[in-house]
DNA sequence: TCCTTCGTGGTACGACTGTATCCCCGTCGA
DNA sequence: TCGACGGGGATACAGTCGTACCACGAAGGA
C-alpha cells in the first residue's frame, strides 16, 4: 500500500473550511473550488474526499448539527444534575443563543442551511434537526417543576416548552440580523423564565455569561 | 412616441414571477432567464425593466415587505379600533403566521431573503424590515392594558412584546419547516396570550382562523 | 526489483450565469 | 409621409460552476 492519510481528519479539515465560508459569505458562495482555496488544497483533493458537491454540503450540515448539539450538551453537563429547573432552562436556552463568535458563526451557517432546506428538499435538515429530544427533555423537567409546585399548576409543560424554544429561536434570528444584541436577547429569555417560575427562584442559578 | 406600455404593471408582473420562483425553488433558483420563463417573456424584457439582477432582487424584497406589512395592516383594520388588547394581539400575531398558501409562500420567500441578507450585506433586509413600527404599536397597546388592569401590573410591556414577536417568528420558522402545523402554532400563541391576560378575557375575541 | 494502488496536480468539458450588443418592428409627432 | 424612438427578439461573450479524465510520485507487498 502507498502513502496512507487519515481520511476523517482530512474531511474534518475541509468541512471546517466549508463552514467558514458559509458563515461569512453565505451558502451560495460555497463552491468546490472555494472550499479548496479556503482549506489551502487543490480542487482535486475536495473531489477526492467528497465525490459529490451534495456529499460535501451534507457533511457541512451534519457537522453543524453536531456542534450545536454539543454546545447545549456540554453546558448542560457542566452544571450537573439535580439543579433547580429554572437553572436548567437558563443554561440550555442560553446555550442556544449566539453568545460568542463561534456560536454566532455556527448559527449563521445553520440558518443558511435551514433556509436552503425549506425550498430545496434535497438537503432538508430533517432528521439532523434533533431538537425533539431537547424538547422532550425540557418538557420532563418542567413537568416535574409543576408537580413540585415551582410553577403554577395550570401551566401546560408541553406548550410552554414549545413556546420557550420558539421564543429562543426567534431571538436567535433577531440577534443574527443585528436588530438586537445578545444581552437583550438573554434579558428577554430570563424575563420569561422569571414570570414562568413565579418569582420563587427569581435570579437564582448561575449566569450563562457574564453579561449584565 | 411609439407604443406605450405600463412599466409599473410590467414590473409587478415580473416581480410576482420572481417571488413565485423564490418561494417554490429557492432564491438560488432565481436567474434572469428563469424569471423570464416563469413570466412568459423573453430574457430581454427582464433586462429591459430591471437593468441589473440586483435591481430585480431588490424589487422582490420590497414587494415582499409590502405584502407582509399589508397583511397585518388589513387584518388590524378589519377588526376596527377600541377592541380589547387581547383581541388585537390575537389578530396581529395570527396575521404573521402562514395560515394559507399565499402567506406561506410569502413567508418562505421572506425567510430566503432574510437568510441571504445575513451573509450578503448587499441585499440586507435592513430598512425594509419594519417590525419596529409594529413593535412600538403593540407595546403601546399592552401598556394601556397594564394601566387598565387587564394584565398584571408587574408586566414589562416592552420586553413582553419583544418576546411575543420573537415567539411568533420562531413559530413561523417551525411551521415553514413542517415541524409543526399552523393550528399548533396558533395554539401556542393563544396559550401565551391567555397566560398574559390573566384569565380575565380568556377565549374572548374573534378567532383569526376557523382552526379549532 | 517490479508493480499495484493511494493520493494529488493539472486540465478539459458542457452547462449554466449576468451582461452587452445588434437589429427589427410598430407607433406616434412633425 | 417620414423619421425617431420605445419595446423586445436573438445572439454573443466572458466567467464560473460541477464533474470527468489523465498522468505522475510515493510507498509498500510480491
Amino acid at each position: 500500500m502507498p502513502r496512507r492519510v487519515d481520511h476523517d481528519e482530512r474531511r474534518a479539515h475541509l468541512t471546517a473550511a466549508l463552514l467558514r465560508i458559509a458563515s461569512t459569505r453565505g451558502l451560495q458562495a460555497v463552491s468546490m473550488r472555494e472550499v479548496a482555496a479556503e482549506a489551502g488544497v487543490s480542487l482535486r483533493v475536495v473531489q477526492y474526499y467528497f465525490t459529490d458537491k451534495r456529499t460535501l454540503m451534507l457533511s457541512g450540515v451534519t457537522e453543524l448539527a453536531a456542534r450545536l448539539d454539543r454546545r447545549v450538551r456540554e453546558r448542560a453537563a457542566a452544571i450537573g444534575t439535580g439543579l433547580p429547573p429554572r437553572t436548567v432552562f437558563d443554561v440550555v436556552l442560553g446555550a442556544i443563543l449566539p453568545t460568542d463568535d463561534d456560536s454566532r458563526a455556527d448559527q449563521l451557517a445553520w440558518t443558511a442551511y435551514y433556509a436552503a432546506g425549506l425550498t430545496d428538499p434535497a438537503e432538508a435538515v430533517d432528521g439532523r434537526y434533533a431538537p425533539n429530544a431537547l424538547e422532550r427533555w425540557l418538557t420532563g423537567v418542567l413537568a416535574e417543576a409543576v408537580e413540585a409546585g415551582d410553577v403554577p399548576g395550570d401551566v401546560d409543560p408541553r406548550i410552554e416548552v414549545v413556546g420557550l424554544l420558539a421564543l429562543t429561536n426567534g431571538l436567535v434570528s433577531s440577534v443574527l440580523g443585528q436588530q438586537r444584541d445578545v444581552d437583550d436577547a438573554l434579558r428577554v429569555v430570563r424575563y420569561r423564565l422569571d414570570r414562568l417560575f413565579t418569582g420563587r427562584v427569581r435570579g437564582a442559578g448561575p449566569r450563562v455569561t457574564e453579561a449584565g
